[in-house]
DNA sequence: AATGAATGAGAGTTCATTCAT
DNA sequence: TATGAATGAACTCTCATTCAT
């Protein structure tokens, strides 16, 4: 019975798919353990298959670390608008970006995990290959950063002190650090740091706070 | 006074030292290579002494991963100045006091390398014990952002919009994720994101963004 | 049949073959050395198998202890006669049961070690599965000293005052007590327990003081 | 502080009894886990004295175990009569000796237990240093068995059959291996075989058993 | 005599990986 | 492709013993 189920399974279950689940389940292993903790026999069973397909298809733990990385950045990027030709004013739309950032951050906890760990391993995993779809990835929202930054501070209504590079650290690192630290987070300001309602609240406050930072120096005057 | 018994007794190495070696290893390794990543022999062999040294005096790994973590809040807290009877303004004051948060970020870098990994733990290391130090260390910043930050309001001088605790959560959050991140940003902005020059240039832009997004509302109104 | 499987196997080691092998080992090792002092190295190398082998099929040491002491149980029973319906006289049957009795002991020599130690260990490895497989094991010898008995006492062949549960407990006591006491006894009795005609002796004297203590009490009362 | 009490135990406890707290610690330690179960640390912690005091008076673990066995021996011998001048029955001096040795073994617990680790051990702590007290303790039970039994030959009350060495090991062996296998026994017999009421009937059951066994060959005729 | 600290050998167990089918 | 079995290296931890005071 076991080998007709098996014959029924991969007719309906294409390569395609097996390499696929293999690479959720090591995402979540890996977010979950990190690279390290991580176990080749908790992907398989996650995946609910034999452990030497990861073999098969990866080769070996590492690479399937950095197969998850890579699809974590392909997932990482958001597609959505094409800021260049966007007619609305730099705030409104600098004010959706940075929620696109948090939002896309919140839903890929996951991915930022992987992030986190790969940069404790010193970046390790960060081979050429890697790197270009770290870029990839990254290149639509510091663009997108840069490019509006820039139009708001010709238009006068961002302050021109805000420098791109700096700006999208900050940005994309607070919603990051925010859930990668949650448990500590809790502990320290004594709240559930994710519940709906904190991330909600802090959400709101990010946007607040860096739309404000964003404003030009001396509105008074100038105006 | 920790190096003058060393001095005096250095002959016979006073067991208080064994056991701050075997941590301050501990640190440096786990740092490096977080909890599960973290080798016992290899702790040893940084403290350069007997493994069994480190079960005798801290019972197992995680043990001993918990003391680096309650050693490293200890480290991490400061305790300069008294923010309550210090008669500057408040924007001198908060400037000062995000100057110093960076700073303390950028020495501890394994500790908050530590934090992360604890965090990645899903907390699991956050016994009331550990609770008690982290509180402790972190009271010392977070009270002192709050009393600025309201102070400042008071008088005028910040945004009545700004919220304290997600005001300390970006201000810590922001170096945190800066130092964690060193790898990623660094492939990310084509920059080698940990040379003295970037560091103080993005501790430069980052004093400037906080306190910007501090300033009060009402200059908008005049537009 | 077994050894029918290995001659055609022989070249590829069947499953079943490589997890009795290991099973053998260790009762081996544990009758010679006990649960705490058998050593799971010389199990491995005992049945010529990698150490790992050991804990892929049985998970751990005490889960081998277990099974060690399970399997003894499965050959510890003796099934040979169908005593219900043996017409033999009370007497000859049970100088026949008692007689397999000493000799199921004397051959499963290893088993009685592994049991004392099992009593050692407070019963702790007394699972109900475990449970289990000592009852069906000791239920065919306790159930033909109590048949057997019932009937030559119904006789008039038997005590009367003898009482099948004790009965049973002193038959099957002597015999493990002489084998898992030899070195005291040899020493004591300044003789070599094991020798084969010590053995046959201590059998015989057995079997001769047993069915004494079973005759009838009456022929005392012509006193 | 520390230092004051230590002054004041000193005085109060001598060496000798330090000594000798230790031993007794070492009995119940081995008794509980047999010798390769046995742990150094916990005899020091439940004698309440420093590891290295076993060290100090014992030399080794094993010499410490030889030396419970040692002692336990002493113990284990019953001086109470003088048999050979005892002028009761053969049965009444036969039957009070069984029960003296059955209430040996039963207050003796521990003792029986490192005796069956010792066995299990190959008798590799009966060094002629241990033979000694062994047979200096035996003696005592042997010789009165077969003074005994010789006597009531002689008078007609034993049967001609019985053996010395055979019924000594018969006498001493039932009440020890049932107090060794009592949790083997409890299973099987569903019963708790340690409460009182099932050790006084199984004693009863032991003393009528022997005696029974050694009554005369062939009562009806002869008399 | 007594203590806390230290040690080295080795124990049980885990784990990524490979083998054989 | 897929699977159960096997492997060897390495890991955490234990334990009897010794050191230094």
């Amino acid at each position: 019975m076991r080998r007709h189920e098996e014959v029924i399974q991969r007719s309906s279950r294409p390569v395609r798919d097996t390499k696929d689940i293999v690479l959720k389940a090591a995402i979540d292993e890996f977010a979950e353990y990190g690279l390290a903790g991580g176990r080749v026999d908790r992907i398989a069973k996650r995946a609910g298959v034999n452990k030497q397909v990861l073999y098969y298809h990866y080769g070996d733990k590492e690479a399937l670390f950095s197969a998850a990385l890579v699809f974590g950045y392909t997932q990482f990027a958001f597609t959505s608008t094409d800021w260049t030709h966007d007619d609305r004013s730099p705030a409104e739309l600098m004010r959706q970006i940075i929620g696109d950032v948090f939002d896309l951050v919140s839903v890929n906890r996951n991915h930022i995990a992987l992030i986190a760990d790969e940069n404790r391993n010193r970046g390790k995993h960060l081979t050429p290959e890697v790197v270009e779809h770290v870029r990839k990835a990254t290149n639509s929202t510091i663009s997108a950063v840069e490019t509006v930054l820039r139009r708001g501070q010709k238009a006068g209504s961002f302050s021109r002190a805000i420098e791109p590079k700096s700006l999208y650290a900050m940005v994309v690192g607070i919603p990051i650090f925010y859930f990668n630290h949650a448990f500590t987070l809790s502990c320290i300001l004594r709240d559930d740091t994710l519940s709906p309602d904190r991330i909600a609240e802090l959400r709101s406050h990010y946007l607040d706070f860096v739309m404000a930072a964003l404003r030009p120096d001396r509105p008074l005057k100038s105006r």
